[in-house]
DNA sequence: TTGTACGCGTTATCAC
DNA sequence: GTGATAACGCGTACAA
């Protein structure tokens, strides 16, 4: 409510010399400085963040972008929780919107943002030619990727060797004696479920095992087409013994469609699932899972992010993080 | 990038007519309304939003803020998206911050929302009767509180009969057969927390069930309290034979609880949980619960802020939805 | 060390 | 119907 001008006015100073008490203390007599915290404190003034931002330049302005597919999946969540917590330690604010895998919407969120001066986004962009992103950051604005990634960018990226995880989980399906394994991924413009597959059909080669096209499905990462895919995979005349499911969501999904047919898991079918769900254990049954560093991602992301702000020029960074097994009861 | 000043120079006018253009398109002739749209599509021209805020007053400003005590819950997660689905259907961003049930943390993004000049707020207060959010509504920021509510307040809220939903869970164990009834909730200066603790108790007291106070316990809403408490009235020399958790997570706690002393659900301890989970379908067993409009919530929430913004002295407005006893398998 | 004055991009109030 | 111009609250050259 109150100003500089009212801090000013009742510390006998100019504004000038209010701001640079809160910008520059260093330039600032002690007395003179003593004078104003004082008008400060009994004014119970506050920057006005609107105004900061509108006259700040790059890197300082306190607000960061996050837009993230579904705030509903706890993978995201994980993230959201990691970029927001070193965001609360630097004193930035964090805008989050949710893109529903809608390019629409994300380009709506993207323009919000740049209208809304961050000082910076972080995403997974929704396919790996994510235009408005690319358009976005060659505008200036500095741009950090998680999870997924853009082909033929220099952005600064985190992410996780989803091939690595994926080949981990179908090489463990195959130790246990399975060799027909059926897979739920996404569309291959997703770098995430391009990865997956990819680390599927390498441990598949790795064992001779031939790939079986019928046995792959492409889904959307929902839980609803998690049902509908692993039913329609466990209604092939000879059904895959093994599901690895690559992502959390469509992995319930799966274990719904399981239990729908009335089969037992591991017993019947033995279900990997991807990114880890803070309720593995109290699922049925407990859920093995490769896990993601999600809050490590968001808050790597985050920093780098950061960073990034204070060195405009650096060369582009990209970390890889690795993903973990997580063994369960369901394989 | 382009600034008011740049459109109106492409287009041959002043920055007023620009700036009229798009506020109030009505007021321009519609010859040199076509000009200037030509001329702001040419130059990819986008409003900045923060010079905006800064100049507009109250309720056009484009910016809801939304506190919620942690977006991993899936509850304030749904809530979330309720409230960001109204705002994006009337052009508002959100901003979402977590207080962790952090009276410190909830100050200093109330502040941040203060400074930020958000249109409104929507929160669930961390306690009923907290100082900073009663502060900051004095101050003139419309507020809608949700699921939880301040005591002796005037403030618009969205809550859920909490009482009801409490009363019908335990009411129904009862039923079943049970007599001896466990309750997990949280402190009583949550109301949401007191509500069910209330609705407990009314339906013992309904079929003349003596409270058992040891059978009470007080969580703080998440996983690793629910695993404890369960275990601590597990391990009582009479233990229950039926547990009321008023809460999502601290219920997926109770069943891992439940199940690392070899219990099975229902079979030696019934269960019943709160909020809901869109995975209680996959839980071992899937999970009785009852259910809260969550969704609806955030959405109602939005919309009652959106309201409130057009008519700053309209009475208080006070919406109490209906949460749904949803039986599963685990009582 | 401190103060004056301008600019950030808008909106709104005047005149014309 | 349109154009100057004064705010909004702040940061920062530049002057003192």
């Amino acid at each position: 409510m109150s100003s500089l001008t009212d801090v000013a006015k009742a510390a006998g100073v100019s504004i000038a010399t209010v701001s640079r008490v809160i910008s520059h203390p260093d330039k600032v007599a002690p007395h003179t400085q003593l004078a104003v915290r004082k008008a400060m404190k009994e004014l119970g003034y506050q920057p006005n963040r609107v105004a900061r931002r509108l006259r700040q330049r790059g890197g300082k302005r306190h607000l960061l972008g996050l837009i993230i597919p579904d705030i509903q999946n706890p993978f995201f969540a994980e993230i959201a929780r990691g970029v927001e917590d070193v965001a609360y330690a630097n004193q930035f604010a964090v805008m989050l919107c949710n893109s529903d895998e809608n390019l629409e919407k994300e380009s709506f969120y993207l323009d919000v943002m740049r209208a809304e001066s961050v000082d910076g986004i972080i995403l997974p962009p929704i396919n790996d030619r994510d235009l408005a992103v690319t358009k976005i950051a060659e505008s200036g604005i500095p741009i950090v990727t998680v999870d997924r990634s853009l082909s033929n960018s220099t952005i600064d990226k985190v992410e996780v060797d989803n091939r690595q995880g994926a080949f981990d989980a179908v090489a463990h399906l195959i130790k246990v004696g399975h060799r027909r394994i059926g897979l739920i991924t996404s569309r291959v413009t997703i770098s995430t479920g391009r990865d997956r597959k990819l680390g599927y059909e390498q441990a598949l080669a790795a064992n001779d095992i031939a790939v079986t096209p019928d046995y792959i499905r492409i889904g959307d990462y929902k839980q609803a087409s998690g049902v509908t895919l692993a039913d329609e995979l466990l209604a092939l005349p000879v059904p895959p013994t093994a599901l690895f499911v690559a992502n959390n969501l469509m992995a319930v999904g799966a274990i719904e469609a399981i239990h729908k047919r009335g089969l037992n898991i591991p017993r019947d079918v033995a279900l990997i699932g991807f990114d880890d769900l803070p309720w593995a254990d109290a699922l049925d049954p407990p859920l093995t899972m490769v896990r993601q560093p999600a809050y490590e991602v968001g808050r790597a992301a985050a920093e780098l992010l950061l960073k990034r702000l204070g060195n405009p020029n650096s060369p582009s960074a990209w970390l890889r993080l690795r993903p973990r097994l997580i063994l369960r009861k369901s394989c």
